[in-house]
DNA sequence: GTTACTGCAAAGCTTTTGCATCCCT
DNA sequence: AGGGATGCAAAAGCTTTGCAGTAAC
């Protein structure tokens, strides 16, 4: 266990943004997860360890990590931001009913026709699947 | 000019819901718009004729609109909810550096592998393509 | 020793809500 | 006439900011 901190605090290290013992509950708490959490999220999560967390540490931090491209912000949940530990290019799919998000890691080689690209240079794209989940489903 | 306003009433009492002028207002304002307005944007384009105008009518407008789908709500910009008035499924792209929001009419037939699918039935999907305009470009 | 992060409180925005009044249908 | 819409003001989120104190480098 200690050899993972240890493993950890270097990479974490690796990042370039000055370590702090609450930055470094916000990258073990956001590194690998897959719930897409908002700002509120990580803070309640954290804030277990070290109940002296403050919510605007937890944005503040969010922005620097963002900014250093080390996590992705997400426009999925029109209430709130949620965050992505995972900045490589993928996509999501969506409960509409209970709105559980997923990640799809599939490559989809999407192409607009030219005639409709009004001049644009196309750097990415980020598809948005909507569905019913099986729990939803079978109620 | 007076029979357009005529045809649009009786399109717009067609939406079922109860006809007020500043329904009509909000109505006018957004049918056929490609800009994908804010509340606030709406509010602000209506105000001009309609000084009257509440921004609390403009949103419960927007939210009575929505639920009988007659507009569509964009999760596009983190910032604020943006509306669209284009209900038939479509896609947008992007410009990451002036943030101008484009509608691509194309048809894209998309699919998940079954085996990421996680037991969803897939009912619909959005692309959202990034690029930098020409105009952003040429500077 | 500097630089910059933290926590708090306040402020800023966007969106929602309660309520009395008013107006479509 | 009745039900629902309007406008106002207040409240309720979510997010940002200023600042004094403190910790990382």
């Amino acid at each position: 266990m200690k050899s993972t901190i240890i493993v950890n605090i270097k990479k974490y290290r690796a990042t370039g943004i000055k370590l702090t013992p609450q930055r470094l509950a916000i990258l073990e708490y956001i590194d690998g997860n897959k719930n897409h959490p908002s700002a509120e999220n990580i803070h309640e999560a954290v804030s277990r360890k070290y109940p002296m967390m403050s919510l605007a540490t937890v944005y503040k931090t969010l922005e620097t990590l963002k900014h250093r491209g080390h996590i992705s912000e997400l426009s999925i949940d029109p209430k709130r931001r949620r965050y992505d530990p995972d900045t490589k290019p993928h996509h999501h799919l969506i409960c509409i009913t209970c709105k559980q998000i997923i990640d799809i890691e599939a490559e989809l080689s999407l192409s607009i026709p030219d005639e409709l690209k009004e001049g644009f240079e196309i750097t990415g794209n980020h598809v948005e699947f909507y569905g019913i989940c099986s729990k939803c489903r079978s109620r």
